[in-house]
DNA sequence: TGGAATCTGATTGTCAGATAATCTAATGCT
DNA sequence: AGCATTAGATTATCTGACAATCAGATTCCA
């Protein structure tokens, strides 16, 4: 005997129609679609549950609501969706061991970009270099941890790769409870990472930059 | 004079109280959340506005609703997000060439780990094989963009880095589009290419599955 | 007794109507 | 013209109500 499959609900069929409206209209990111009291009569539905499916779809960046102004087709960016993504399981429960890891091939993938950039472009080599520097000043640990992570960012930026920014930028979050363990001594050994691996990128030799910074990552595994 | 910030919504600061109530709580998948009515109450708003977000969480899977039951913390996972993403126009915009880089940084980072493990555990290679054979047998288009899929991410499981596996499921939504663009010839060379991939790995030669990996991915180059 | 049918309370699903907040564009004033 | 004000449109939020659904307790009957 066939049971009868849990009848769609109407909010979802609603955002059904308004993904279909967008793809076969080809609508683009900011174009307008009608308001939600149009929507509602068009599909004969009420208001609110229209309003329950757009405020679904606004949440994934699929469409934007502005008060007063109306709705539009969104523009989703990879960014947003690395946000949601944090609730991942994968991430959410991850093996620190494994976020070590993940970390060291990203942030080790992307140093030839860095080197072609810095052959080309000096100022990518003075950006890094003035975040590696504001270590010494600092003195606090939440400032130490800080610009930790804005170094690695900015390593990251660097590499003009806007996907690992957002990874890693997710990784940080998961990160945190590592840093906070950190001695002083560590941070200024960390400090002194910092600058060689920049100095070996700006002299072209991206294997001891790697070397580096791998060792500087996997200094944590001693912390688990 | 200071225009003050937008004030957030309050169906978005309801979503964030939720997400963080999963977080610090640590709930796990299928446990209980407090059902709508609490929810407003505890947060001060109306029932109406925390529908609206759980509504906008539920659509991302991370929490389930269930009539005459009450709400639940669902298991998010990316094919869901996929799906409902896939379609979107803006997804068309994101800068080819730092998605094909991204993978190659992604994909050759694991390859040292897929090594290894297959040094431990044969059963790697043979997953990894029995995907790879199955493009011979195959004849849609469709068909071999799903095995490519599958391989990517059987390849990308292999490391055993789970976090690297939901990045690489993100990256296929982007690449979604290329993929359609290939024609037959392509298809034959890129099954060829998985083979010689394994069969480096399984014979330890990380070194030549870079490179053989590397020039697949870069092959989508020139198809943009 | 044991199993099936029913009832009941809890909870989400949907609706209607109203008011607030905010934006765009037109209007009017200087 | 330039600036402030107003008006209209649209989303944001709330209140209150009822329908639909489900799990578990209860009742009923063989």
């Amino acid at each position: 005997m066939l049971k009868v499959l849990p009848r769609k609900k109407i909010r979802d069929q609603a955002a059904e129609q308004i993904k279909e409206m967008i793809a076969s209209e080809r609508l683009r990111p900011g174009d307008r679609l009608p308001n939600e009291s149009e929507l509602a009569e068009s599909f004969g539905i009420s208001r609110l549950s229209v309003r329950e499916a757009t405020k679904a779809l606004e949440y994934l960046g699929i469409v934007e609501a502005k008060t007063g102004v109306g709705l539009t087709v969104g523009k989703i960016d990879l960014k947003r969706v690395t946000e949601h993504l944090g609730f991942h399981p994968a991430l959410h429960r991850a093996d620190p061991l494994q976020l070590i890891d993940t970390r060291v091939i990203i942030e080790t993938g992307v140093l030839p970009h860095v080197a072609r950039h810095m052959a080309e472009d000096s100022s990518t080599y003075d950006r890094l270099r003035s975040v590696a520097d504001r270590f010494g000043s600092a003195r606090k640990l939440q400032t130490w941890i800080d610009l930790d992570i804005e170094f690695h960012r900015t390593l990251l930026e660097s590499s003009g790769l806007a996907p690992l920014v957002a990874f890693g930028d997710l990784l940080h979050v998961f990160f945190q409870k590592f840093r906070e363990s950190i001695k002083k001594a560590e941070w200024q050994a960390g400090a002194e990472s910092h600058l060689q691996i920049i100095d070996a990128l700006r002299d072209g030799d991206v294997a001891a930059a790697e070397n580096e910074l791998r060792q500087h990552i996997e200094d944590h595994k001693s912390r688990i």
